[in-house]
DNA sequence: ATGCATGAGCG
DNA sequence: GCTCATGCATA
């Protein structure tokens, strides 16, 4: 079922059975001649081996030096139009539950009746601590370092220095909406009595990892450190604003730390919810991980996992109870997926113009017969790409394999470019220096 | 692990 | 309409 590219936010229209329909079209795999939207191959579900592929990246980049594209594929469905029967679906999904758009539907939804379990269900870390859990209680909680906003405000005191022009944040601070743990158990909406939002979010994490610090890098000496550059900073950022190299082998080590402890990804991002009360998905502790994350939002985050790994691996044995986080409510458009050939095409404007006009986006998405929007997205997205630590299609370990890429360090230096263009700057210089960045991977 | 999507802020 | 943080859905 194609998703509904001629009707992307949907309209509150058809009625249909719902969500059987809806499922047939993720489940079955089963796509009926649409064009882009569909979903190219389902082959390898749970292959670890083959997952790494850069496609995308490597994909672009190889496209653009071509000079187009380097399959040449036998299907064209991209010239196939889904438009009409697409909506359809998820239209009526939306439609049962209520008038909004995106409503929660209990039944239908996209698709997926479940969350999102992700590979966790089956790592062998269930039949470890089974059904309990997950979460540990932190041994000390209330009593200590009580600063309430001490979180916000510390960060918002240093962030801008580090940020420049263009990395404006939004929110530092968090407060928790609905329930939130206060010993590893969630307290329901209403009845959080024992600890008042304030008390728990006091917990400065920010403190904690200076506190915690580990031994220090090594070698690296080149250029300055990541943050203060332009700015007048306080000489000891080292202890409140970590480096690149900090941050890399904070990444590095807490992965294994997780691994080690037998939690998943998932796990930890729910128990940072127990624990902070913020809650963070699968993908961002991945993201955190792979060092995939603005060097801004890294070190957002560094604090918080690194308390719970003083948690994790501090209570050996406490463990509490567990609890689904709830679900989320809204509908969500079906995700469109692009087709390779188009996102090569895609891949080369973005090479030539990573920042296309109104307009252009508009012909550029006439052209390849997709929704201007999808389009839209799929530039900013990409420019978002492009700003991450880690560029995509490199090795974890740059050291093992591109050593010769300079110091090994080079994405360290990738990173300090791109998050430190100061105040001054126009925010495109990132673009240069990972197009040369492309040609350092492409010599590979 | 990553692609496409959402939404809050900020012009 | 962009940037950013974040995540559902998917490969």
């Amino acid at each position: 079922m194609a998703t509904a590219a001629s009707n992307p936010y949907l309209s509150s229209s058809s009625i249909l059975s719902s969500g059987s329909i809806v499922h047939s079209d993720t489940g079955g795999g089963m796509q009926q001649g649409s064009a882009a939207v569909t979903s190219v191959s389902g082959g390898y579900r749970g292959d670890p081996a083959v997952k790494m592929v850069q496609s995308d990246f490597m994909q672009g980049a190889m496209a653009a030096s071509n000079g187009g594209h380097m399959l040449s594929h036998a299907h064209q469905w991209v010239t196939s139009l889904p438009h009409a029967a697409a909506a359809a679906a998820a239209a009526a999904v939306a439609a049962a539950e209520a008038g909004s758009p995106w409503s929660s539907s209990p039944v239908g939804m996209t698709g997926s009746p479940q969350q999102q379990q992700d590979v966790k269900n089956n790592s062998g870390r269930d039949d470890l601590h089974s059904g309990t859990a997950l979460h540990h209680r932190p041994p000390h909680l209330g009593p200590h370092q009580t600063h309430a906003g001490a979180w916000g405000s510390t960060t918002a005191a240093h962030m801008p220095s580090l940020t420049g022009s263009q990395q404006q944040q939004q929110s530092l601070i968090y407060s928790q909406p609905g329930g939130f743990t206060v010993n590893g158990m969630l307290s329901p909406p209403g009845s959080q009595s024992l600890v008042h939002p304030g008390l728990v979010r006091g917990d400065t994490p920010e403190l904690d990892h200076s506190s915690h610090h580990h031994h220090h890098h090594h070698q690296h000496q080149h250029h300055q450190q990541a943050h203060h550059g332009v700015n007048s900073h306080d000489p000891h950022s080292d202890e409140d604003t970590p480096t690149s190299d900090d941050l890399e082998h904070f990444a590095k080590q807490f992965k294994q730390r997780r691994i080690k402890l037998g939690f998943t990804q998932a796990d930890v991002g729910l128990a940072l919810g127990t624990l902070y009360g913020n809650v963070f998905s699968q993908t961002t502790i991945c993201r955190f991980e792979a060092l995939q994350l603005s060097f801004k939002n890294m070190c957002k985050l560094k604090p918080l996992l690194n308390k719970w790994l003083e948690e994790a691996d501090s209570s050996t044995g406490s463990p509490t109870s567990i609890d689904k986080i709830a679900a989320q409510g809204r509908k969500r458009k079906k995700r469109t997926s692009i087709e390779v050939s188009v996102k090569g095409a895609l891949e080369s404007h973005f090479l030539k113009c990573p920042k296309p006009a109104a307009q252009e986006i508009t012909s550029l998405a006439d052209n390849l017969q997709l929704e201007k929007e999808v389009v839209r997205v799929w530039f900013c997205n990409r420019r978002q790409k492009e700003k991450r630590m880690t560029p995509p299609g490199v090795p974890q370990t740059p050291e093992d394999v591109y050593s010769q890429v300079g110091n090994g360090h080079f994405l360290v230096d990738y990173l300090k470019d791109a998050s430190l263009t100061g105040p001054s700057e126009p925010g495109d210089q990132r673009v240069t220096t990972t197009s040369s960045f492309h040609q350092v991977i492409l010599a590979h």
